[in-house]
DNA sequence: ATACTTGCAAATGATTTGCCAGTGT
DNA sequence: ACACTGGCAAATCATTTGCAAGTAT
């Protein structure tokens, strides 16, 4: 029950340089796999593997055996790598974006990504208290938001 | 899509304790429910519902579906909740063991706990550094492990 | 030309829902 | 008695696997 598939993140700057990765590879550019290379580049945040097929309004959609496949495929050479913010699907982002350290509240549900600065810190405590090298890319840091808070502290 | 279904956990120090509480919210104390609780007062771990189903080496095992409802119910309650380790099924606990903080390899999946020391300090820097309530109730902590981080070093 | 890829169908694993018979209080 | 529960079947959601036909190189 291991959490992660690739631990190398493959970090590139554009689609075009990540295409030469694949081909590096032996891999090839099909067309599925080109759209769903396009959508993570275009994705300004974690996107299911649903929203992937759908493309961008791409109908008919890719089928979701290929999109899966292809994000396998991609985290397996490290381009890709996939967060669980909650209960739903997961969630799939570029490496090279670093769409690192998530915070959910348990209570409204609200998602916001941590500053670089408050995930060193924190990662920081978590190095010296655990001795453990902690990384942020497969699960949430979750709690209650200052909004809920200050509610909970009204009752 | 909220990871936690109760925010407020309902401590109790027993199984009889458990059942007073029930009882005083009108519920019942079947027989089924009865083994769901006296498996998760047994377990020294998180158990997935399959486990609690077999009960202990009950012929025939629990319904599933009845193992998930009384778990639905004692998390609404609050005197249970889950958590997910990695991929795998959810895994449930008693709210009262407080079994909060687990520590996850990415590599080689070594699952561990996190001491209260460790936890507190860990506490602290996310509350400071994010203003978020932290819990540890929901999510492991994931990275890797110190043998695993001396493996990578070598390379 | 040939191996990598796709799409469709079907399987799998985890969990949920509908429904009616059973039982705790 | 009567509402709360359990078990069985079937549905649902996310993801994986098998396989034959399609296509990048």
């Amino acid at each position: 029950m291991t959490t992660a598939r690739s631990i190398q993140p493959l970090l590139v700057d554009s689609l075009d340089e990540a295409i030469i990765e694949l081909r590096a590879r032996g891999l090839r550019i099909s067309s599925a796999r080109r759209l769903v290379l396009d959508v993570l580049f275009a994705a300004d945040r974690p996107v299911s593997a649903d929203e992937i097929a759908d493309g961008l309004g791409r109908l008919p959609p890719l089928d979701l055996t290929s999109v899966y496949r292809n994000l396998e495929m991609l985290e397996d050479v490290g381009l890709v790598r996939h967060v669980h913010l909650g209960h739903g699907p997961g969630l799939y982002t570029l490496a090279a974006t670093d769409e690192e350290g998530y915070l959910v509240c348990d209570s409204c549900g609200e998602v916001r990504r941590l500053e670089q600065g408050a995930l060193d810190e924190i990662k920081l405590a978590i190095r010296s208290a655990s001795g453990y090298e902690p990384r942020f890319t497969h699960f949430p840091l979750t709690g209650l938001c200052p909004a809920c808070v200050a509610e909970a502290d009204d009752d």
